[in-house]
DNA sequence: GTATCGAGAG
DNA sequence: CTCTCGATAC
């Protein structure tokens, strides 16, 4: 039997920043493929010696300067590589590639949204729906197997944030973001990998805002990373890990790195 | 005999930034009183703490918003502190004290003048100019034993620059500048302290910019800092010294620190 | 609270 | 090159 195939996907919040953890993270769970958001880097700028001197060769970036910035990295090689621009606004929100397998990996940052929930008030909010929509016409006409990672921006179950009635109105969780996430979900065989093995009600959380002291004391935490898989590559999934401890490491990101293991 | 009396000037560069290495001279040095010249911090936010876990409990500050900025911390006790705008433009460049035993202590930011050394086209130049012709009216009404130090951002010296053909045209060592400091030297009894103990043609710099790699490599300095005392004090003088590993410390200021101790 | 950038100064 | 600040975003 072979070694699992293991994937992270880690919203790092500028990977030049917090290089020093990305390597502790890499030395101690050697993952198979990483993938990060908010890079926040040109792609020239990306440290990718950091990343060769840890046996991440294959390394396939879509930067831009200062906001947003996706990458895949990669001990297997990778192919077929490709960098959607769904608005055609020049935002580096995507990145995929094809694993030797077959299998893709699709790695998003979906907008944050703004603070005001409110399509006409605030145009980020707009954006962000605009964004899951022109995302869902894409995974309709998706095919083959396909893993989708990312910070989706959207903690869609009660158990997916700290107090669902207090954030009803908060966006990330708000009713309207929550049917355009089930929207993209019922556009093809998804199944979300982190409920699949750790179904509600079981606290599941991947974000704790910068703005509380002590993110432990309160615990105030939200879903907004995910993982989902097509049916077939789903079925060969075997464990799924939030690594919640890496909140509480030197200069964090506000996001932890949540993995999942596939016997393929 | 009582222990010598140590006293330290420094441009700190923003001592909120650099507190750390702050800490490791004062535990090291030990001096008794610290002049600090650009600390970049209004009072209120000035790191007194930290001073006075080390035994510096007698503070004076003079800082303002983002630029320039002075202090004295010192072991022993500040009488008669007060701050002078020979330019009446609000900008903290001075401050003084005195002493239980008389002596003042005037700590003094020289403006840097800009780069083009040239009264008309940069008026930066004309108010250094202008700074010093002040400083001199002040200082030849001085009575009592007194010593000046700070960042005058002149090298006077051909020895005192690491070229000094090649910085004749650089602000820092242009002859007006010079003949201006020439003039503050000569309006009171003052003896340089630095050149008291280490004549010319000794090689004194107490400057090296960031902007060169390795500012050992070239040795590219220049003595912006000085120690001046009246004709008494300087009687006093036992020792001098320019701690230039400083300049090598982690997160180094450009400047580094020089002390003068006197038996008194 | 924690990033990035660009301006301004040195 | 190395700082501070203010704007912007999350």
């Amino acid at each position: 039997m072979p070694l699992p195939l293991k994937i992270v996907s880690w919203n790092i919040n500028s990977v030049r920043f917090r290089i020093e953890i990305v390597e502790k993270f890499l030395r101690e769970m050697a993952p198979d493929v990483l993938c990060l958001q908010e890079t926040k880097v040109i792609d020239q700028d990306f440290p990718t010696a950091a990343f060769r001197a840890l046996g991440y060769r294959h390394i396939v970036l879509h930067g831009q300067k200062m906001h947003h910035g996706v990458a895949i990295l990669s001990k297997v090689p990778l192919a077929e590589d490709d960098r959607l621009d769904w608005q055609a606004n020049r935002e580096a929100r995507h990145v995929g590639v094809r694993l030797a397998n077959g299998m893709r990996i699709e790695n998003v940052y979906v907008p944050a949204g703004g603070d005001v929930p409110d399509r006409d008030a605030n145009p980020k909010f707009g954006q962000k729906l605009d964004f899951l929509e022109r995302m869902t016409r894409w995974s309709e006409a998706l095919s083959g197997p396909t893993l989708l990672v990312g910070d989706l921006n959207i903690a869609p179950l009660e158990a997916d944030v700290w107090n669902h009635k207090q954030l009803l109105g908060v966006v990330s969780h708000t009713p309207v973001e929550v049917a355009a996430m089930a929207q993209l979900k019922a556009s093809n065989s998804w199944v979300d990998l982190g409920r699949h093995f750790f179904p509600e009600p079981a606290r599941l959380h991947t974000w704790w805002s910068y703005r509380s002291a002590d993110w432990t004391v309160n615990d105030r935490g939200r879903r907004l990373d995910h993982m989902w898989a097509t049916a077939d590559i789903a079925a060969t999934a075997t464990r799924h890990h939030v690594f919640e401890e890496c909140r509480s490491w030197l200069k964090p990101s506000d996001h932890v790195p949540i993995m999942t293991e596939f016997q393929i």
